[in-house]
DNA sequence: ATAACATTGTTAATAAAATAACAATACTTA
DNA sequence: TAAGTATTGTTATTTTATTAACAATGTTAT
């Protein structure tokens, strides 16, 4: 399939959770003007990301959950587990490896990094954490290809020159400190003070 | 001044970190395409927000850093600090706490809220937590104008309509729930499972 | 003094994302 | 059965965001 929009992607991921919630519920069909009121976005815009990705209705009926669930599965999912580090077991790092537990998906922390000692070998919600010296190694063991950092802004930088170096495919930066990499890795950054500032502008400008 | 692209005031934080930085190192202008480059952009884009927020540099000089600062945060802040309520103190919140610790700014978060009584009445990073339903009470005694959600995914709707309720003019929702609220009330979402699956995705694309 | 250069500011062009419009059609109701 | 209705799928339009192009001009080098 060709490579989707970055919106759709987002979406798509919130599709799933939500059809995913659907279907616990009992429900087998959901019709786009539904998805789109739980999402807040539009029903055209949904059923333009349903076309994006081939995937059909039926008249009258709206769509069907389970298929649709597989659907963005195949797209949005490897064929094996995506093997995920969390590099800086602060607040936020537990807090993602919280995010993680008990949920069966195909995206799986296998390990933490930090280097604090009293941390080190530690279990955080089930997954082990190891000193950050280690991991070039223990991700190339275990053939890790995603990384999160979460450690102070001030060590965003050479962690990310590590996680690079050390052959990660794409790396989530929760730092406000911008980072660079190759082409060949994919970044996203989060930067919450930006968000927060931005809602300030808002509430502001709402005056 | 016209209200500004969503976009362009997200870079206008970022903006404004970047120079507190260089102006730290006792730089004092700057190109756009130094800023560019720092942030990942094109100078062309710089140049283009620097004109929407009436910016002018000098010719072969660049941008008096000082100057820009002052210009940014007359756009971005509020004439008085701007009060932050942090609603859930787990690993999530306590991280946000941390993060305006010790830091001066237009921002301030004046209270936390949660409902475990082991934290309440606790400080952390300088922050009181209070029992969530003191809500209403205190945010309009305090005249907190933004609230940040960091609970469990679960419990997220309940708090928004508290929020709403209470006359919380902007909500930064952290929990993968999708919220509603009334236009009057600006609403932003970070879904981390979201940004993570992304960042999959287009690792699986690149293979 | 003059030419070459580097940089800003702005307009023009392009690309990406969202929305609107509407044809097609199966279901419902009269 | 015929008319009306609700819903999908898709094309067209609009809006938003980014990038390109380039004129203007102060600075540096010759």
């Amino acid at each position: 399939m060709k490579k989707l929009p970055d919106k759709t992607v987002e979406r798509l991921s919130q599709y799933r959770r939500c059809l995913t919630y659907s279907l616990s519920k009992g429900q087998q069909h959901i019709y786009s003007h539904e998805i789109a009121r739980i999402l807040n976005i539009t029903p055209v815009q949904v059923r333009r990301d349903m076309m994006l990705i081939s995937n059909t209705g039926t008249l009258r009926k709206g769509y069907d959950i389970h298929e649709l669930i597989n659907k963005i599965g195949t797209i949005l999912d490897c064929s094996e587990p995506l093997k995920i580090a969390i590099v800086g077991v602060g607040n936020l790092g537990r807090s993602l490896l919280g995010y993680f537990a008990n949920r069966r998906s195909q995206l799986k922390v296998e390990a933490g990094f930090d280097i604090n000692p009293d941390k080190i070998n530690k279990v955080y919600a089930g997954v082990r954490c190891y000193h950050f010296n280690d991991f070039e190694e223990i991700i190339q063991k275990e053939n890790i290809k995603l990384g999160i950092i979460t450690v102070p802004a001030e060590y965003a930088k050479e962690v990310a020159d590590k996680l690079v170096m050390s052959g990660i495919k794409g790396i989530l930066n929760y730092t406000s400190t911008p980072l660079h990499v190759p082409d060949h890795v994919f970044l996203e950054q989060h930067d919450m003070i930006s968000s927060i500032e931005k809602v300030a502008y808002f509430i502001k400008e709402g005056n």
